[in-house]
Formats: C-alpha cells, sequence, structure tokens
DNA sequence: GCCGTTTTCGGCCCGACTGTTTTCAGTCG
C-alpha cells in the first residue's frame, strides 16, 4: 500500500474520531503522524521493513501498529470500528464552509443528516435552523456552501487563478494608505494548485485600515463578502475564487508575512522551537514570554484552561510581552536563530532541520536553465513551426533546444512515422542555418506502447539527437503492469528522457497507477533522466518526487512541452516546483552548458 | 496518541471573526 493511501485512512480515523468527540490531543497525534507521512520520501514499507516506523517523528507504538496492520492487509481495524458507529460519509459534511466536526455530529444524532444532499433537505425544510446553534444566518451560509462544493470541489490550477487575482491586485495597487502588498499562503509557497488566495497589506496609519478594507469588499470582481472585519476580510470574487485580506502595522508585517505563507505544519514547527526558547510566534511578531504567562503550569489557577481570560488577567492579549521580531521575515527566522528560508520549502518537510544545520539548497533559479528538450511544432500537435520554435528558443537566450514531435502511434496528435520525421529533419536543417545562436537537436516524443517496446525502430532512433519516451495510452493497467511497461522502456539502449512520468492532469485526469520508486531506481540503474513537465496542468514530476530524485541521484530535465512559442513561458510554474522539491542547479541536466549537455547525450549507459 | 538538553506525567500552537449561547463556542486559517 502506497504512503498516500495510509495517509488517507489515518485522515479518515481522525476526521471521524473528532466527530465522535475523542480527545483532542488523540486526534492531533493521528494528525501529526498524517503529516510526517506526507511528508517521507521513501514508501512505508521500506522503512517498516527496517523496523523504523517509530523513529519517524509523532509516530509511536500505536500508530506504527496501524500501518503495519494496513501494510499487511490492507486494512484498519480501529477504523472499522468506528466506521460502525459513525457513518463515513460524515466526514465530507466536514468540508462544507461553516460545518466542522461538532455541527456535523449534531446534524447526524439529531437530524439523521449524513450527506449534502440530505443537509440541503433538511436546510430547505427548515429542520436545520430549528437546532440549537444554528440560525438563519447558518442556514444560509450551509445552503451556498453546498453550492460551492459541487461547482468546483477541485482547487485552483496556480496559474488560473493568479489570472483572476491580477485585476484585484491592480485595484488594491491603487488603493493610497496601502504600503506594501502581497500574496501570501500556497500560492507564495509556489504549490500546484490553491485553494484560496491570501493577500497581505501593509497600513501605517489605522485610521486608514476600514477604508482598505472597503476599497477590497467594494472591489467590482467581488461576488459576495463573505465577512468583513477590523483587520481581516474574506470575499468570493466572481469567478468563484476565494480571497482573503489581512491588514497589518509594519512592526508586524514580517511576522504576518511568514505567519500566513505557511504551510501550516511549518508553522506548528516554528512555535515549537519558539516555545523551547521561551518565546511565542503569532502574526503579531515574536515575543518574549513573560513570567506568570500560560504555560508556566499553576495548578491552583485554571485560567490557561479558560480560553477567554479577556481583560481580567493585565500582561495578556496577543501583542503583549515585549517584541522582539516581527517588521521582516529575516527578523522572525533570526530570532529563532535560523536563516531566512525559501516559501518553497515551508512545508515541514525538514527544511528547519537543514537551515538549523547549515545545509538549506540553493534552489534552482529560472535564469539558469540554458535550453528546453521537450517541445512540438506544425508536424504534429504544435501550433507554431521550427523556425518560429527556434527563434522564440534564441530570443529567450537559450544555447540549445530540442523539436521533440510526436511518434505514429499517437495518430490524434498526427504523430510522425519514420518517413515524416526525416522530412522534418530537413526543415530543422534549414533551420540550423537560419537561427543562429543556438543548437537545435533532432528529437521525437516516442510512445511507449502497451507491451512497453517502442513506437519507432531502432535505425531510426539512432539518427536522433535525443529520445524521449512517454506514455499516452493504455493508462488504466494495475500497477505491476504499468511499472513493468515504463520500466522496459527505459532499459532500451536508445532513451535518453522519460517524460511526462505520471500522466496525470491536474483536475481531470488521476496519475496512472505506477510505482514512481521503482521507475525512478529504474532510471538511475539504465543512465536515463527523468522530467518535470512544466505545463501548469501537468506539472509531473510531483515536488515530492523531485526530492526522491535528488537523493537518489537521477537527473532532472526541466521541459516545457510547450505547443505553441508563448508556452515557452511555462517554464516559471515548473521552476517553482523544482524549488519545492529541493532542487538545486546541479540536479537540473539542462542547466548544463552545451558541451555539458552533449556528453551526457554521448554516455555510456548501465 | 506522542513525547522528553527543565519532564516517563502532564503537557500538547495562536488568534480573528461570526452568530446567537446573555458570556462564548465553533470554525477557520
Amino acid at each position: 500500500m502506497e504512503n498516500i493511501e495510509i495517509a488517507r485512512r489515518l485522515e479518515e480515523l481522525a476526521d471521524l474520531l473528532e466527530i465522535q468527540g475523542a480527545n483532542p490531543f488523540r486526534i492531533r497525534a493521528y494528525r501529526n503522524a498524517i503529516r510526517t507521512i506526507g511528508g517521507l520520501t521513501r514508501p512505508l514499507q521500506e522503512v517498516a521493513d527496517e523496523d523504523g516506523l517509530t523513529d519517524l517523528p509523532g509516530i509511536g507504538k500505536d500508530i506504527a501498529a496501524s500501518i503495519r496492520e494496513l501494510l499487511d492487509t490492507g486494512r484498519l481495524s480501529v477504523l472499522d470500528e468506528i466506521t460502525a458507529e459513525v457513518p463515513r460519509e460524515l466526514a465530507t459534511l466536514t468540508r462544507l464552509d461553516g460545518v466542522g466536526p461538532k455541527k456535523a455530529r449534531k446534524l447526524w444524532k439529531e437530524l439523521d443528516v449524513t450527506t449534502p444532499d440530505e443537509l440541503e433537505a433538511a436546510a430547505k425544510e427548515g429542520r436545520v435552523a430549528a437546532l440549537a446553534g444554528f440560525g438563519k444566518k447558518s442556514v444560509e451560509k450551509i445552503l451556498r456552501s453546498i453550492e460551492d462544493f459541487r461547482k468546483h470541489q477541485g482547487r485552483f490550477l496556480r496559474a488560473e487563478a493568479a489570472q483572476y487575482l491580477r485585476p484585484l491586485l491592480a485595484h488594491l495597487e491603487g488603493v493610497e494608505a496601502i504600503r506594501r502588498l502581497e500574496v501570501a499562503g500556497s500560492y507564495r509557497r509556489g504549490r500546484e494548485t490553491v485553494g484560496d488566495i491570501d493577500l497581505l497589506v501593509l497600513v501605517e496609519d489605522e485610521d486608514a485600515r476600514a477604508g482598505v478594507m472597503e476599497a477590497f469588499t467594494g472591489f467590482p470582481g467581488v461576488d459576495r463578502v463573505a465577512m468583513s472585519g477590523e483587520t481581516r476580510g474574506s470575499v468570493v470574487l466572481t469567478s468563484g475564487l476565494p480571497v482573503d485580506l489581512r491588514i497589518l502595522g509594519p512592526e508586524s508585517y514580517g511576522a504576518a508575512l511568514h505567519y500566513f505563507t505557511g504551510s501550516k505544519e511549518h508553522n506548528v514547527e516554528i512555535r515549537k522551537r519558539a516555545q523551547k526558547r521561551g518565546l511565542r510566534v503569532s502574526e503579531y511578531g515574536v515575543f518574549q514570554v513573560e513570567e506568570g504567562e500560560a504555560g508556566d503550569t499553576d495548578p491552583s489557577s485554571d485560567a490557561s484552561s479558560d480560553s477567554s481570560s479577556g481583560d481580567a488577567s493585565s500582561g495578556a492579549g496577543p501583542q503583549a510581552g515585549r517584541r522582539i521580531a516581527g517588521a521582516t521575515e529575516e527578523e522572525v527566522f533570526g530570532s529563532l536563530e535560523l536563516p531566512w528560508i525559501a516559501p518553497e520549502l515551508r512545508e515541514n518537510r525538514g527544511e528547519i532541520q537543514a537551515a538549523e544545520e547549515g545545509r538549506l539548497p540553493a534552489l534552482v533559479e529560472a535564469g539558469q536553465l540554458r535550453g528546453d528538450l521537450h517541445m512540438h511544432t506544425t508536424w504534429s500537435d504544435g501550433r507554431d513551426s521550427v523556425r518560429e520554435m527556434a527563434e522564440a528558443c534564441r530570443d529567450r537566450g537559450y544555447a540549445y533546444m530540442a523539436i521533440t514531435d510526436h511518434s505514429q502511434a499517437v495518430t490524434v496528435a498526427r504523430g510522425l512515422t519514420p518517413e515524416r520525421l526525416r522530412e522534418q529533419w530537413g526543415e530543422i536543417d534549414q533551420a540550423r542555418e537560419e537561427v543562429e545562436g543556438i543548437r537545435i537537436l533532432k528529437g521525437c516524443e516516442v510512445d511507449i506502447l502497451k507491451d512497453g517496446s517502442l513506437d519507432l525502430p531502432d535505425e531510426i532512433l539512432e539518427e536522433l539527437d535525443i529520445v524521449l519516451v512517454a506514455v499516452h495510452s493504455h493508462f488504466d493497467l494495475d500497477q505491476a503492469t504499468q511499472t513493468e511497461r515504463i520500466l522496459s522502456a527505459l532499459r532500451h539502449p536508445l532513451v535518453d528522457i522519460l517524460v511526462h512520468p505520471t500522466g496525470r492532469l491536474i483536475n481531470r485526469r488521476e496519475p496512472y497507477l505506477v510505482d514512481m520508486e521503482a521507475v525512478l531506481q529504474g532510471a538511475l540503474e539504465h543512465g536515463v533522466a527523468v522530467e518535470l513537465n512544466t505545463n501548469p496542468r501537468r506539472l509531473d514530476l510531483h515536488d515530492r518526487h523531485l526530492f526522491r530524485a535528488r537523493e537518489l541521484g537521477v537527473p532532472v530535465v526541466i521541459s516545457t512541452d510547450a505547443h505553441r512559442t508563448a508556452q515557452l513561458a511555462y517554464v516559471e510554474e515548473g521552476i517553482r516546483q523544482a524549488r519545492r522539491g529541493w532542487l538545486e542547479a546541479d540536479h537540473v541536466l539542462n542547466t548544463g552548458s552545451w558541451d555539458e549537455l552533449d556528453r551526457w547525450l554521448h554516455r555510456s549507459k548501465g
């Protein structure tokens, strides 16, 4: 069983325990373990075989036993027990905006409602509003979120969100009181998809806050205002994209930028670290914890269990204590004796420890790429000619590029037969003469057939400068068959790069079932590079696979798979993903000079 | 349920906003 599947089962367990009203710290323990699994680059099976499960942070005796049970039997008895009591559909109810575990439980116990459909019906019949703790407003909110849930359950592509966001940013840049404006959240961390947008603005004059909030909620592209307070506002744009705004003063801006960039998991780790040093971190800054503040245990006082001590204790409040950092992110990290950590790394996958030990990666940058090795032309399903693509690559300052149209099996894309491929070489030769200052490689994106053989004969592959291979059909093979199919292509002595290795299309098509660990091991053994495809809908390899490729020493190629000149710009999307996978220039084949690439293309393969 | 350079017991991250609960719980990020 794959790590992600194990995490999913444990997540379901945690959700249902929460609805059941179990000890919140027990639930948190499960969520900590899930976080650890999420950040793992090795298969849990391997860790279990080495008897190392309990060495993982947040995984103790019990959860290790659960993981073993899942690995051995595919079942989880604690989950079976709880689903006998609590209907498992209830977990989906908590996905609705405004419905958490407590309300889900109440809906189930008192109205026998367990699904969004049943909830909608009950709400329209007025049964929900009659419950204690629910009112007219909460019913309206629930009905709206059921609608949203049906419309786009998936997240927004980051590139898509960027488009929707642009007019709002332009609008806010025109607001005079705003000194700084930044997008935080998963957007800043460069995630491939985003659930919502977190905007941060610096407003020095407190009296100007209300006006800024008004400018935000009053933007013409706003479909509805979800909430609007003094320092926080939340709207949904007509595109359906939710946007939150936070207003901060200069002394807190860096702390807030760090805080709202997240990830949540990273923040938790940062706060734990602060706590050990007698510090408190919040979006307002880093504060010295005062004597007698909650955290010091005084059993005679129950103030620590009372979350709303309010003004009863004089020193309390979010900005109490001595502020030792907050204006910049560097200050915040510095107060915890850490160097600044790039947003793409803030996923609690070991970045804090790496920072502490002074071994943060020097992340790859777009400017370091020397060429693009995967693109299409009018010869198959591209829109622009060989020459147009070559000129566009030259204009981007590349030293080399590869023309890689589809092979014959991909008929929908007008894939090339050996004859047409040879014809194309004539055009490439001509472009080589006409477009100066760039090496143009003759390549092909060769289809991996169902049995793992390649779609073109060896004679013609031998004449190519570079051979890409990819799966474009039979996505539904079982994992063992699919993996073996790809491995046999990797064993072919003329193959250079495995492209879009998972086949997924974000929000449209799931990746095919493949054992990526085995594929990466195979690539290592046979001297094949793997692609990070920067098409915003593909973006595979995923960040976790990239991290693993780096660990193993499998070279990664960052390429756009451009089908028109404008798509050569997709490289920016991919660089973010590469950085999320901790890649440095040395791990990326196409940061090398032409001589280095040429040497690699003539390597002797294992 | 997990964890320990103050602890093997007693802790476990922090704050804003909303709605309806007249004093604050629930949800969210």
